[in-house]
DNA sequence: CGGTGAACGTA
DNA sequence: CGTACGTTCACCGA
């Protein structure tokens, strides 16, 4: 994975453009402005397709800017974030544990005020990057300013990634691969910034205004639109005309006084409440709104709606728990009643597909059940659950999904049991995975990524409060399959970047279990057949053959909120 | 002014 | 609400 057809690319500090940045291929080193450096990297792209090499997929910012697609990648943060688990993967921390040395030996890196200069111990010889003790020097950004240094960089990020290489075959045999899809998916996480989820402007603030009212023109008008919101929840209540809407204190005081006695006004503690007070209906239509207003209203479409019509925010390609895509101003936590704005632009479609009943597939492949990956041959899973357990198909579903979750409320008992009894091997590694967390201990995902089970409330260690133990048992055997959808879902996501981007298409938005592509509208149709087949071959690697189907819904269509075909 | 919890949107 | 995440608000203590 890491032979001869290698490339190293590296960032120096600075601003995106202007910064420091070398490109080693071939025993070659080549430094200058990251956007000089663009095209560079473009012309080894076409000549090579080489695996590139990076501390992070940022050093790759000014290519990804100058729309230089990139194939194939080793990121050294996401490797370590695999290989070692937690969210922390700078160049320092990466270098260490790849060279064996602990973590909390890692030299902290200066801050830049005067006591540095006092503190500083042993400081290496200045052309040197390498400290007494084998660490990375604590100056290294500093130092990589200077851009003779940056080959020495770009050297120590290649000889992590060879050390990371072995280990991760040490670990696992699918872990190196688990790198490369990671690595592919930080690049397409860039990608994603770049390019921007398209909308269309004037429905989404027509929605924004069925909402949150008009647009207001100043202050004053801004405040008023409020009071006319907060009215009509207080008119429920005379007498009580200074309530604080907005303090959960005083309007949990306030239900208890009308006869609503709750322990917390969430919205489905009260959902239930709505006939014995108008008041209760009145307050959850305000919340709605309210949430409409403050996050998804006009300052947000004005802040991260650009002027080509696109939402944009930053992407993560793991979040810090299991491994999924995060994504920031609101691109994953979009109301669905604003969905209908998220429309293709003129002379396009969306392509949207998203997997079916992901979870218990994935459970089928990392557990190697053979009875419970029979039943993936279904297009609906639950159907061959039920039958073979005798049960309701609804009643196989809750079953399912307790045994996966740890749902403890419900009816679900008799036909767990029922489970444990057909699938013995698969609900065996969820109880397995349960009681590691209980004992605090990490597990890893199919593909390999650590999960780290001590971190739910670390300060109290496993055995001291059982509940806190039943707690990180259920992160535990919640993360081992939400983890590996993860990477099932992130290895379909670098298949689908690869081989639509001849038809100009582009993934728009990634959602746990759903993929958004902006498509020219004369390709739809084969862009969504390539879809699929990037499902087929993608699930194929990642589960290395094991007889499990993965199934998705792929439709055409206009807006995201439109029915499927 | 920074940190915390409540609340709620998504999967 | 089984588990995550991001955002906004009010409150708390400095």
């Amino acid at each position: 994975m890491l032979g001869a057809d290698v490339a190293v690319l590296v960032a120096g500090p600075g601003h995106h453009g202007t910064r420091p940045v070398a490109l080693l291929h071939d025993g070659e080193v080549r430094t200058g402005a990251g956007s000089d450096m663009a095209h560079a990297v473009a012309e080894v792209e076409a000549a090579h397709r080489p695996r590139w090499v990076w501390w992070a997929a940022q050093d790759a910012a000014e290519a990804v800017a100058a729309r230089v697609h990139l194939a194939r990648a080793w990121d050294v943060a996401e490797a370590h974030r695999l290989l070692h688990g937690g969210v922390e993967a700078g160049p320092g921390l990466a270098w260490a544990a790849a060279h064996g040395l602990a973590p909390d030996t890692v030299p902290a890196a200066p801050t830049g005020d005067l006591f540095d200069l006092v503190a500083a111990p042993d400081l290496p010889a200045d052309d040197v990057l390498v400290d007494a003790a084998g660490h990375l020097r604590a100056d290294h950004a500093r130092w990589t300013e200077d851009p003779t240094h940056l080959r020495a960089w770009a050297e120590a990020a290649l000889a992590t990634a060879r050390r990371q290489l072995d280990a991760a075959s040490r670990v696992s045999p699918r872990l190196a691969a688990t790198v490369a899809s990671e690595s592919a998916a930080a690049l397409l996480c860039l990608e994603l910034e770049r390019d921007g989820l398209p909308l269309d402007r004037a429905r989404t603030e027509q929605l924004v205004a069925e909402a949150a009212g008009p647009r207001s023109a100043t202050d004053a008008d801004d405040a008023a639109a409020r009071r006319a919101r907060d009215a009509l929840v207080l008119r429920h209540l005379p007498g009580r005309e200074h309530l604080d809407l907005r303090n959960p204190a005083q309007v949990k005081d306030m239900l208890a006084a009308v006869g609503v006695d709750v322990p917390s006004t969430r919205k489905w503690v009260l959902e239930p409440y709505r006939d014995v007070h108008p008041v209760v209906g009145a307050l959850l239509t305000w919340r709605r709104d309210e949430r409409i207003a403050t996050t998804y209203g006009y300052r947000w479409l004005d802040a991260h709606v650009g002027p080509d019509d696109r939402l944009r925010g930053r992407w993560t390609a793991c979040d810090g728990a299991a491994g999924r895509m995060t994504a920031e101003n609101g691109l994953h936590n979009l109301p669905a009643v604003l969905r209908p704005g998220v429309a293709a632009h003129p002379g396009h479609v969306l392509v949207r597909a998203d997997l079916g009943q992901i979870e218990p597939r994935v459970l089928a492949v990392v557990s190697g059940d053979a009875a419970f990956a029979a039943a993936t041959r279904a297009d609906d899973l639950y159907a061959p659950v039920a039958q073979r357990l005798g049960v309701e198909r609804a009643v196989a579903k809750i079953a399912v999904l307790a045994a996966m979750y740890g749902q403890r409320s419900g009816a679900a008992g008799e036909a767990l049991k029922g489970l444990e009894a057909a699938y013995p091997v698969a609900m065996g590694l969820l109880d397995r995975a349960y009681a590691s967390g209980r004992r605090g201990e990490p597990l890893r995902t199919y593909g390999g990524r650590l999960v780290r089970t001590g971190r739910v409330l670390a300060a109290r260690p496993p055995g001291a409060d059982p509940a806190l133990d039943a707690a990180r048992g259920r992160f535990a055997r919640n993360a081992v399959i939400q983890g590996s959808a993860a990477e099932l879902f992130k290895a379909w996501a670098a298949t689908v970047r690869a081989t639509v981007r001849d038809l100009d298409a582009a993934v728009v938005l990634c959602l746990h279990d759903e993929l958004l592509l902006h498509v020219p509208q004369e390709h739809a149709q084969e862009a969504a057949a390539r879809v699929d087949l990037a499902l087929t071959d993608a699930a194929r690697r990642w589960s290395g053959g094991a007889p499990v189907r993965f199934v998705a819904d792929t439709s055409v269509i206009a807006r995201w909120s439109d029915a499927k075909d």
